[in-house]
DNA sequence: GCCGTTTTCGGCCCGACTGTTTTCAGTCG
């Protein structure tokens, strides 16, 4: 099978209320179009960072407007753009973007999608051979077209069938957590060639992004290391993509893409700068060395010609009169501004946790003991562990009903009172029912330190009937806290459609907290989510969900998540000492 | 199309690698 098109969502009719990913997606295509058309990049560029803007918002471009707020006071949104969300959210459409399609074929954009093809080939294979669509420029590529095109090759034909053939196997992006098992490895073995002095995983994987594309690996090593040539010979590697003397890029058998880029020691802080991206925070940062008369690159900081900085990434910082930012703010979303003002928060860490949250035993899905899954969590050094099984409703996991609690209750304060060292709190993960109700009676939950509530089923409501069932869950005197509040399973399911910025809101007016999930599937809240939590004073606890002693490891996934979502250690509910904590929950019911 | 310690025009980040070229365009990150 062929890749088709990689679709887009649909624009959004004009009944329909509009989103900010519809938004963006609609500037998305302008910007393909007009960048086939061979438009001012730069004006190409202006609709890609507005699309980025909207997408890493937090809140509806739509309420913005509803409350008369400027539109153009966000980053990469001028008069113009301002105009065209107004728009697409008054109608729907965008009479530009309509304009545009009539002028090209559909098809196109998913081209620009194929590794190797940028705008002007497209353009080229569209114009002189009539290819529309990746079908058609497969069958090109085998026919022996391709080669010739003028600028066209026997060697680019074969890349682009192979690009075609790749691009319909793999998927795209690979979770964080198992990127960690193929980076990892490869890290040390690197470390391990001769002449190799520092190693260091960069790109989205150091910025802790919830999936990774591919790996960044950045080296510094003496000038006559092996280490490319041994890069290439890692036995994981199955092709080699290009290959010079400072940077390789290859393909693992996983189908994970690996770049090296390996340095001198005197740049290694602009490398790592450089590597670790993202590709709108550097573009920001260079930009701002600019102003002052500096030029930033992956060597260093310089002045005319002489390097002023770039040894360490702090003196990149320090070069355009910024303190350090950490990786997982790195995302040009405000962290420059703020790092200017001196308002960058200090991150929550994985020391700061004093407990978890959220977890299961042999009772329901899980597979350990009570006893050992508390021993687990203490031995990672965490003091308290609430254990939060699944309600009855939920008859896959075994959830359990109201005997069966009441005997686990039992059996938590028998082991409250033979453990030292740590706590276990009383809870549950109990099922919200589809019109909001919870998978409980009042007089059970009321004995309980934490109310977890959760969907786990019916995910395809419509938005206001799905919020509307939070909310109402939200509501009941007992609910402590909402668990993996998207409902997404990273690759696997969409989070269901709920209106957050609501639901976050009414966690405020309520009391009660979020979850930030560390399983490597879920990991949501995203961070656009924990920003809005944090501008609301509304307190995420980062949990592991574990369902057996080795999860409670999943956590310092969610550190880095809550990291991007720019969360302090006072913005987390679980850095609470126990005494504190049980303050907070009391309040909650 | 955006934006302003070079502010309403004229800039817009910067370099490596490949392939098809004889000096560089295109793509990528």
């Amino acid at each position: 099978m062929l890749p088709g098109t990689r679709l887009r969502p649909p624009a959004a009719c004009p009944l329909m209320p509009v989103h900010n990913a519809d938004i963006a997606a609609m500037f998305e295509e302008i910007a393909d179009i007009l960048e086939i058309q061979g438009e001012n990049p730069f004006r190409v560029r202006a609709y890609r960072n507005a699309a980025r803007t909207l997408q890493g918002l937090g809140r509806e471009a739509k309420s913005f407007l509803e409350r008369g707020e400027d539109l153009t006071r966000l980053p990469g949104i001028g008069k113009d753009l301002a105009a065209k969300i107004k728009e697409i959210v008054d109608t729907g459409r965008c009479e530009a973007l309509d304009k545009l399609r009539k002028q090209t074929s559909p098809g196109l954009a998913a081209l620009l999608r194929i590794p190797g093809l940028g705008p002007k080939r497209v353009r080229a294979l569209y114009e002189e051979l009539d290819i529309q669509t990746p079908e058609q420029l497969y069958r090109a590529a085998r026919d022996g077209r391709i080669r010739t095109l003028p600028g066209f090759g026997e060697k680019t034909e074969l890349n682009v069938l192979q690009a075609i053939e790749a691009h319909v196997r793999k998927d795209q992006r690979i979770k964080l957590a198992l990127a960690g098992q193929y980076a990892e490895p490869l890290a040390e073995y690197l470390r391990q060639v001769k002449g190799v002095k520092q190693v260091v995983l960069a790109g989205s994987y150091r910025r802790a992004k919830e999936t990774v594309g591919d790996l960044d690996i950045l080296a510094t090593a003496a000038g006559d290391s092996p280490v490319m040539e041994r890069f290439n010979r890692y036995e994981e590697v199955k092709d080699t993509v290009s290959r010079g003397k400072t940077r390789s890029t290859v393909i693992l058998r996983s189908g994970l893409q690996v770049d090296l880029r390996v340095v001198a020691p005197g740049s290694f802080g602009a490398a790592l700068h450089y590597f670790t991206g993202s590709k709108s925070h550097n573009i920001a940062i260079r930009r701002l060395g600019q102003q002052h008369g500096l030029k930033i690159n992956e060597y260093g900081v310089f002045k005319g010609e002489k390097q002023v900085a770039g040894k360490t990434e702090e003196s990149v910082f320090r070069a355009v009169g910024l303190p350090y930012i950490p990786p997982e703010l790195r995302e040009n979303q405000g962290e420059v501004e703020a790092a200017k003002a001196g308002l960058l928060p200090e991150l929550v860490t994985l020391a700061n946790l004093k407990g978890d949250l959220h977890a299961h035993t042999k009772a329901t899905d899980g597979h350990n003991t009570l006893k050992e899954m508390a021993l687990a969590a203490r031995e990672l050094g965490l003091g308290y562990l609430a254990i939060t099984e699944h309600s009855k409703r939920l008859t896959v996991a075994h959830g359990l009903d109201q005997k069966r609690l009441l005997q686990q209750l039992d059996e938590i304060e028998r082991l409250n009172e033979e453990l030292d060292g740590i706590t276990l709190l009383k809870g549950i993960e109990v099922d919200i029912l589809e019109d909001g109700r919870l998978d409980f009676a009042d007089t059970v939950l009321g004995k309980l330190d934490l109310v977890i509530g959760a969907v786990h089923s019916h995910f395809h409501l419509s938005r206001s009937k799905q919020t509307t069932r939070i909310l109402k869950a939200m509501d009941h005197p007992h609910f402590t806290m909402l668990a993996h509040p998207t409902g997404r399973l990273l690759q696997e399911r969409d989070p269901y459609d709920a209106d957050m910025a609501r639901i976050i809101r009414h966690a405020r007016t309520r009391g009660c907290f979020l979850e930030l999930n560390a399983h490597p599937k879920r990991l949501d809240l995203l961070d656009s989510h924990c920003r809005l939590a944090k501008d609301e004073g509304v307190l995420v606890s980062i949990n592991s969900d574990a369902h057996n002693v080795l999860d409670f490891h999943h956590l310092r996934l969610g550190i880095g998540q809550a990291r991007r979502g720019w969360l302090s250690a006072t913005d987390v509910l679980n850095t609470r000492a126990l005494r504190e904590l049980r303050k907070l929950l009391r309040q909650t019911m």
